[in-house]
DNA sequence: GCCGATGGACAAGTTACTTGTCTAACCTTA
DNA sequence: TAAGGTTAGACAAGTAACTTGTCCATCGGC
């Protein structure tokens, strides 16, 4: 026990959904860049998944991810610059500008796709199909009312 | 139709893996920030971990946690402002400082601990105990061939 | 006693955010 | 229909947690 501590089994969950979700990520990361979409980090594809879902503005963007519209329209920026992105004027409210998904975008999602899906493939052969959605089923129970935080609050 | 993709589900369950991450890594550390510990970031608490496991150089610490030796010292630098560690020349080199848990640091570590396995216990009673450590398992299986990194604290 | 490897300091650059401020445009409502 | 509050987005500056690169003192093997 001397200079040891026993290690926290709460601290040890975090831990491993962190590290599943890095598993997942990592591989798809490198994949994608094989395949011609270097320079793209996991944040860029949720966010494009998040806009092509409806979150068309840079403010909606940034509610929808959980930070603030500066962050959200440095993060349409970057995806515009990738060309995944392009932003025309909103002719029905002149402050708006609509965010839409490119072809390249698409493509991004098509392959992003298909790689998470493969690796869940392989999960699902690991621990069998139905014990994986199980674990989906739960995890989305506990994470399906998170508490309110002043980081809700955010404009 | 154009426009519309059926979405990932391989996506999805990483966004869940992260999202249960976050709902943890949130409540611990805002009860960490009432309790005293403000400031404390999750990183900086992994990081004291790996020092009071024996990592008690910067570049020891680097290596533990994957990163370089730099950035291993400018954690150290944040846990010795705050109080966590100190550190002290070692009398077999002279090169290295050994760094050391302080009283603060071991009590952040038993707080830390405590919030979260209070926020585990939660989780058990609303998806039933045996239902949490069979995801335990599954996930501890899925992740297996990974070791953990700071990298991994970053998101 | 040399020389490559190691530990640590210092500096600057990067990424992905944050706060804060500002203006233009929109939406009530009295 | 004009005032008053809300919203979208741009611009600026700051921060956290890294990175690369450089430098020097010390160490250890031969």
């Amino acid at each position: 026990m001397i200079g040891r501590m026993a290690q926290s089994s709460g601290a040890e969950l975090a831990r491993l959904l962190l590290g599943g979700y890095h598993t997942m990520v990592d591989e798809v990361h490198v994949e994608l860049a094989k395949r011609g979409h270097k320079g793209v980090r996991p944040a860029h594809e949720f966010a494009l998944r998040a806009v092509d879902a409806g979150a068309d503005t840079a403010s909606e963007l940034g509610r929808r991810l959980s930070v603030t519209k500066q962050a959200a329209a440095q993060t349409i920026a970057a995806l515009e610059e990738f060309g995944y992105v392009d932003r025309e004027p909103d002719p029905a409210d002149a402050r708006r500008k609509r965010v839409r998904v490119t072809p390249r975008g698409r493509e991004l999602m098509t392959v992003g796709s298909a790689l998470f899906d493969d690796v869940r493939s392989r999960w699902a052969v690991r621990i069998g199909p139905e014990q994986l959605e199980t674990l989906e089923t739960h995890l989305a129970q506990l994470t399906e009312r998170r508490s309110f935080t002043a980081e809700d609050v955010r404009d």
